[in-house]
DNA sequence: CCTTGTGTTGAACCTCGCTTCAACTTGCAG
DNA sequence: CTGCAAGTTGAAGCGAGGTTCAACACAAGG
């Protein structure tokens, strides 16, 4: 049973192209040990922060967000369960409040069928003179970005 | 009442900068009639084009494919209800789905938060001698793309 | 009429997240 | 030892989704 994984293998295994994988150590998002003649050698726990990584990014969160989050992890020592444990939590949130977000825009639609209309909330057509029309320009179709 | 829109206008209640609302005409997103003087002039329905736009974006659809959901709709007749609400059901589907997948993102992450570990399926550390690794180099950690 | 604010265009530029390429080096099987 | 697959680098390129810029035209009030 081998201990390290080559740049290869870690991309067969998490799904990643070895250009990928490249490109996040270069971001600092991974780490590879080197051999003597310099090919990159990854610890089995590569293909954890690796498969981190894809789930974060599948959740619309950016590499340079991913990476500091990481940064929390220790450099110095495997990462433990607590470790893992407490990002996790964190990503939870986020998952949650994305998923909040998409049933929130999702009933909205599903309220605004019947009239066709998209307005979300401040609807024009039972709202067909622009009543709402305040702060400055107008009425506000525009979602939380 | 005015019946039609300038650019700067659009952009103030939609929330969306004049440069992406020429972009979108650009790539045939949205449609504007032009004054004597060449100015774009938008019909009110360009709000809930541009609405939808944007909340097609949110649920991760590329510009490209919201075009051609948008082309279905007639550009000879203001789009009614009906037409509004056969690209809401698809949309709402489309929503579904996503939020499903975060659902259960989250819902594996949380299932794994005790041992730390984030293979999803296939805890490594349930299965530490890499028993799942099958079909060539061996087990994947991947999400489906 | 003049000024000021809005609008117009095309071209160039930008960030993100990669991929591709060329030119070379390592590692391992036979 | 040879040969070939796998790895290395930096630089360049790509596609999506825009923004910025320069140089110019139009619109509306005083």
């Amino acid at each position: 049973m081998q201990e390290s994984l080559t740049i290869g293998q870690l991309a067969a295994r998490s799904g990643v192209a070895q250009s990928a994988l490249r490109y996040y150590e270069r971001l600092g998002l991974i780490h590879a040990d080197r051999t003597g003649g310099n090919q990159r050698r990854y610890h089995r726990s590569a293909l954890r922060r690796v498969a981190f990584i894809r789930i974060s990014q599948q959740v619309g969160i950016s590499l340079e967000e991913i990476r500091s989050a990481l940064d929390s992890l220790p450099a110095s020592r495997t990462p433990t369960a607590d470790d893992w444990a407490r990002l996790s939590t964190t990503w939870r949130n986020r998952l949650d409040e994305k998923i909040r977000l998409l049933s929130q825009l999702r009933d909205d639609l599903d309220g605004c069928i019947g009239c066709g209309c998209l307005s979300l909330r401040r609807c024009a057509l039972n709202n067909p003179d622009d009543e709402l029309a305040g702060e400055g320009p107008g009425a506000r179709l525009t979602l939380p970005r």
